[in-house]
DNA sequence: GATGGATTCAAATGGCAATTTGAAAAAATG
DNA sequence: CATTTTTTCAAATTGCCATTTGAATCCATC
């Protein structure tokens, strides 16, 4: 019972899409990497659509298993230590260059892309995970007016993201070869604490 | 003298690129909205990359012409003026629909995208203006540490394109359909302040 | 107004990559 | 085992798109 075979296509699907993106990203290099045909694809999946869907999701569960978001924060915890959880787990996963970092890598691959697949994830991740850091951001910032809370979660994003996105050339300057654990750690909460700042320079009141 | 067909296709190239991004952005496209034929691209510029990258390069001229990045400061100017300058200019061709939006609409679109011929432009544009802020976010850090300074460029880029990269589901959340010029005005203002802010969560020191 | 270079055109060409196909192999079922 | 279902395979097929081609047209210059 060879019950891995789609399995071991999503796990390479994620590689791929991870390093090229989802229109560069071709099944023929998906399925070297899982040493199945090049039928494989059609067969388990349908279409190349369908997989990287399933492979987007996976490396979502992957990411938050290893760093979930709520970071095993109580339901009572303040809002502030909530959003702080949620950033740090994205902001590791940014630096992790392995399973956990796949969802971020692919996500900024082809989130701006238009024509690629990802709206469909898009809705599932903002059920999960956008959703409740918009509820912590409006207790946060004590108000109701969606469009501040929109902007805090564009802030939020840029900056929790930041590290994923930012072009090859500027992450030279930002780390040695091999930043070693505590560095990263720093940096980490030096960014939080960034976010938090920027956070509270939104206005209370959206003045027209 | 038909000296503009060349031009046409630059502006056509603009308006496609800023739409579709690199791959989708397709020549038949291109050439039908210059009204030209489909060799035309290549008979003028000899492929679709030289072609982008000369769209590219048009299209941050007239961003960087209507809302010239050093916003006619002095030299002897604060560094802080200057950073504010930047970001308010790149913050202002964000919110244009129009032609001075489009650099940054390609951009958003292609730089994450390996295998796109953004490279080339990219380092223009740092030289251009990329060098510059450098030079200042240093100055504003009290800084010399090539570490520190990438990490300000990253945050200031993460925050001053904010507007262009977010997925249209937040986007609608920030602005009703039609922001009028003072809603927006206000809401830059107050974004430069979030950037200043996040801006002096870095540390002083690198600490490992 | 004839010559030659520059530009446009419609119709191929060529390449790449997803998808399909139909036969072969493997696994499950009884 | 025999049969049926599931899975793999190599070889087409298909579609999309950039690029080429070679003829036609335009345009300057003498």
């Amino acid at each position: 019972m060879k019950l891995d075979a789609k399995e071991k296509l999503i796990r390479s699907a994620i590689e791929v899409f991870a390093e090229q993106g989802y229109r560069d990203g071709k099944i023929a290099n998906i399925v070297k990497g899982a040493g199945a045909n090049i039928a494989a694809v059609n067969y388990h999946f349908g279409s190349k659509d369908q997989l990287f869907v399933a492979a987007l999701r996976q490396a979502f569960a992957d990411a938050d298993e290893i760093y979930p978001s709520r970071g095993g924060l109580p339901d009572s915890a303040s809002a502030e230590k909530k959003i702080a959880a949620v950033a740090r787990a994205v902001l590791i996963r940014s630096f992790d260059e392995g399973k956990a970092g796949n969802f971020n890598r692919i996500m900024s691959r082809t989130m701006h892309v238009p024509g690629s697949p990802v709206e469909m994830i898009l809705i599932e991740v903002e059920d999960f995970e956008l959703k409740y850091l918009s509820l912590e951001l409006a207790k946060f910032l004590e108000t109701k007016c969606p469009q501040l809370i929109g902007w805090a979660v564009a802030i939020f994003i840029s900056l929790a993201t930041m590290i994923s996105k930012c072009p090859l050339a500027v992450k030279e300057h930002l780390f040695s070869k091999e930043p070693k654990q505590s560095q990263i750690n720093s940096m980490i909460e030096y960014q939080i604490e960034a976010i938090f700042a920027a956070l509270r320079a939104i206005p209370k009141k959206f003045t027209s």
